[in-house]
DNA sequence: TATTGTTATACTCTATAACTATA
DNA sequence: TATAGTTATAGAGTATAACAATA
């Protein structure tokens, strides 16, 4: 017995929902990467400000935690964003060795402008689908994004 | 009148299609790495391997078009599986520069236990979906990732 | 003149270790 | 003793330009 599958073994590669995965996340950076560039932000500079737009005043350390990445590539991101003050390293209340990352009203603003960069990403992956196809789309990603701990 | 969407504008990052795409991108990545890696195998070696297998007799000028490589960057990937005796490179009846890359029996022998771990991390993904929402799923991303353009 | 394979080079990313100041 | 931030370094991966052989 064995459980059945949406593909078989000798299904050509393009058409694996794993390698589909792998191909759309290239893709999917690459598209994203495109539309930020004339806002001079990479797409880790966009995540990262996002989550700090989220919670204001969390250290590098759990920043890098929140986006899978290591304290150290953490400096490098929050000196670029610092030195074209759209954040800044305030002192910790709680811990002295620590930096409380906070966003700038600039970066605000340009958050606004990278979140419809973000928007128009995203209509170019979903345009071939119609609203119930869309919503269900979204549904199963979150959910098997869940699943492998993305969240 | 604007088209509804799925996500709203100030929806978490986390939630949002295009950003859960470059996310689970480099989770599948991720996830099939280390299921090739017992083989000795990186994705790059398990895909050309897949298109080899699919068409023999290809020139590497055409496989590096075929996996959206530049040809300079398909010499490196040929030479490591050539090393290997998991490929040939054999004279192109049709053209002197060229070389034909064929696949040897070892090599489909270890594209067998390949696909077996790319079924294996494809099912780590769709793990959390049951049968219909799995071929849904597999539609759905087919769909995408035809309109955008990876075929 | 254009194309295939090749080499060399530089540039970006990433992974690791080590140091400092604090806890 | 462990942790936050920092720095330096090496490795992988990628992009570009140039060259020889052939079209």
């Amino acid at each position: 017995m064995s459980k059945p599958s949406s593909t078989d073994d000798n299904s050509p590669l393009s058409e694996r929902v794993g390698f589909l995965l792998v191909k759309l996340g290239f893709c999917a950076t690459d598209r994203l990467a495109e539309r930020l560039a004339p806002l001079g932000l990479g797409a880790r500079h966009f995540e990262l400000l996002s989550y700090v737009a989220d919670a204001e005043g969390l250290s590098q350390q759990q920043l890098a935690d929140a986006m899978g990445l290591h304290r150290n590539q953490m400096v490098k991101l929050v000196d670029g964003l610092e030195a074209r003050k759209l954040v800044e390293r305030r002192p910790h209340p709680a811990d002295r060795r620590a930096h409380a990352i906070a966003l700038t009203d600039k970066a605000r603003e340009l958050l606004s402008e990278a979140r419809r960069a973000a928007d128009d990403q995203e209509a170019y992956f979903t345009a071939p689908l119609d609203g119930d196809e869309a919503r269900e789309f979204a549904r199963l990603l979150r959910r098997v994004a869940d699943h492998a701990g993305l969240s």
